[in-house]
This record gives structure tokens, C-alpha cells and sequence, in this order.
DNA sequence: TAATCATGTTAACAGTGTCAACATAGGATG
DNA sequence: CATCCTATGTTGACACTGTTAACATGATTA
């Protein structure tokens, strides 16, 4: 039994990773993921200063995974830049819905990213890979404009899956119209993003 | 100093509401709640089952007073129908803004809302007045369609609420595409709303 | 070899949600 | 009016949390 662990940090992280998905980053606590590598309650403070600290590596990877499959999407050749951009806004919002609770930390406010700079970073980069699509699909619009359609269009697909995952509106037994058109859109995800995209 | 306090229920959501948008869900504990109505610390349990269901209170109310908050922008009979509606996408927008912290609770996944079918109407309700202008905006759709339309467009302000509110990417020092565009979008939004919603 | 320093441990503190057991008062019932 | 019931309050406790201080270990470096 050696006393040094010799790869906690990483051990860590990914441990985090997967409780915080599994469980929610609310109900994640470092003394779980410590015993988790079975090292002492205290050991995670010799690599993250707070939790919040060890929470922005976790979210950190979660717009670093985003962002990979959002260029999986854009580098479909055979297809075309339209289907490409409704590619990308799909699986925007499939990685919303599957990794549901690290996409909630993700945009959570209990890490201000003003303190983790390379998590601005991360996420700023997820919004850069819409800009090149939305480039190729607008040739007539450039500079601020373009920035804003991007915002335009983050917007909608982030909007789509926070009303998708926490509203509760279409698992519930309450019949209603929100919860009827909820479940229509879930259901046909493209349909509902060309419809709204007007593209 | 009598024994029964009379209108704790009351002075305990009240008080909750206060506490949750001056500190967030997250950095509110009923110990702290129950200690500024001067009462134990366990005196919230006659009224509430857990703290999740004083916070689904807090969250109703949030709900309804977002909702009066549509009414009032819906009702302003001296605007054209389409201004009305622009009017509300603003109102939602402030009101997120403004509210920060208890829009968060109002969509956090710690409430299943499932759980609270109170909460459960407060929310749909919010939609519902959505669906009156847009029926009246856009005579020639109803049913289904009407409310895959509301969708996309609760969707567009909710996300961009969502990123104006957690992606903390304008108020950073890091000078970025996204951050300068998120800067513009904020300083006029109803511009943003024109063009986005293209009505 | 000796010293330094990153990385581990143990013990403790203040705080949390929650429950069980007990206390009080006011309204209903005889 | 006396009595009991029930709603509402309190006290004490439990198991948990993030975090810090003080100490231990062992690998790197002077």
C-alpha cells in the first residue's frame, strides 16, 4: 500500500465526472469521490482549492466533449452546410438531454466562470465552432451581425433543452398543450429545428 | 412571547423568497429561515415536508408573478398585436434578468416538479398566455403547430436568459467574439428580439 | 547525505437537512 | 365547564457536508 496515490488529480476528475452525471453536481460530495479512490477526505485539497474548483474541471469537459461532437457534426463532408447546421443543432441537443445533469453544471451558477479562465475558455470555444458553420450558411453577413446570429441560434438549441430536461412537462400525467407539443418535439427533434430555424 | 407564532407558513415563504433571490436555492438553509422568523429550527417541518417543497413554493410564486408579469404586457390595448408580443419577450427577458436567482430555482432540476402539481399549473400557465398572442399574431395555425411555435419561441427567450445569466461571458476581462456579441445583445433587446423572432 | 517540498493523513469546527420525543395551547366534544 | 385531540411549537440528536490546521511520508534536488 503505497502512501502516495501517484494519480490522484486525474483520478479524481474523472471520478467526478461520472458521480456528477450519475447524481447531479448538487448531490455530489468530495468526501464520496475521495473514498471513491480511496484516499482520505481531505487529500482532494492538495489538487483543488475548493469544490467548485475540482466542479469547473468537470464542466471544463463537458464543453470540451460538446464541442468534439459538435465538430464530429460540421465535418460530415458528404453533407451539405444546411444539413451540417441542423446536424450540429441535433447533436447540441442530444448531449443536452443524454448528459443531462453535466450539462445543468455546465450552466450552473454556482461556478462563476469569471474565476476559471480556461472554462471560459471551453465555453467560449463551443460557440466559435457554431460561428464557422453559420459563416459558410450566411456568406452575406459577417463581424457583429454574424456573432449575433450565432447568439440567435445558441439560444434556442440551450432554450429547447432546458425546457426539454427540467420543465417536466410531457413525463407527467397532467395533460396539457405545453406538455403534448413538449413531447412532439422531443420526439422529432429535426422537424422541430427546421421548422424553427427557418433554413 | 407567545407560543404559537400564528402565520409562520406564510412569514416562512415570504421570507424564503427573499433569502433564496438575495442568496440563491443553493446558499439558503431553512435553519437560517426559521431563525429569522425567531423560531426553532425545526418549526418549518409543521408546515413543510422537506425544504424542496418551501423552495417548489418559492418557485410557484416566481411562476405567477412572471405570469401577471405577460398579462401586463399582453394588456397594453394601445399596442399593435405584433408590439404586444415583442413587449412580453422583453418583459420575460427582464424579469430573468432581474430576478435572477429565483428564475434559476424556477428551472433547477432540484424541484421535480412531477412532485408538485401546483407548480406543475404555475409553470404551464406561463406558456398558456404565451399561446394567446401567437394565436392572435398568426391566425392561419392552431392545435399542434401553435404550440410547437410557442415552444420555439419560450425556447429562444429561456435560452437566451439562460446564457445572459450563467455564461458570465460579457462581464469577463477576456475580450471574445461571444462575449462582445452577448454585451450587444444585452444593451438591446428588444432589437435582438426583431430580428430573431422575425415577425 | 541532507534538506525541501509535494502530497498524503488525522482531528476538529461550524454548518446542514432531518427525525424522534416532548411541550403547549386552542378548539371540539362530553 | 372539564377533558381530550390535534395543530403547532421546542429540544436534542444523528449523519452528513466543506474546509482548515497540524502532522506524516516519501520523492526530488542541492
Amino acid at each position: 500500500m503505497k502512501y502516495h496515490h501517484g494519480n490522484l488529480k486525474e483520478e479524481l476528475i474523472s471520478s467526478a465526472c461520472i458521480v456528477c452525471e450519475a447524481d447531479g453536481h448538487d448531490r455530489m460530495s468530495l468526501r464520496s469521490i475521495a473514498k471513491e479512490a480511496k484516499v482520505s477526505q481531505t487529500a482532494p485539497y492538495r489538487h483543488f482549492k475548493t469544490k467548485e474548483s475540482l466542479l469547473a474541471e468537470v464542466s471544463a469537459r463537458g464543453f470540451m466533449e460538446l464541442k468534439e461532437i459538435l465538430q464530429n457534426a460540421n465535418a460530415k463532408k458528404t453533407l451539405s452546410t444546411r444539413d451540417k447546421f441542423l446536424e450540429m443543432g441535433q447533436a447540441y441537443i442530444e448531449f443536452g438531454l443524454s448528459k443531462r445533469n453535466t450539462y445543468d453544471l455546465m450552466h450552473s451558477p454556482v461556478i462563476d466562470k469569471t474565476q476559471f479562465p480556461e472554462l471560459l475558455n471551453s465555453a467560449v470555444g463551443t460557440f466559435e465552432e457554431l460561428v464557422y458553420v453559420l459563416a459558410e450558411l450566411n456568406p452575406g453577413i459577417s463581424g457583429k451581425d454574424l456573432d449575433i446570429k450565432c447568439i440567435h441560434h445558441w439560444a434556442l438549441v440551450h432554450g429547447l433543452v432546458g425546457l426539454l430536461r427540467n420543465e417536466n412537462l410531457d413525463s407527467s400525467d397532467i395533460d396539457t398543450p405545453a406538455g403534448n407539443a413538449m413531447g412532439l418535439v422531443r420526439s422529432d427533434i429535426k422537424s422541430f429545428l427546421v421548422s424553427a430555424l427557418e433554413v
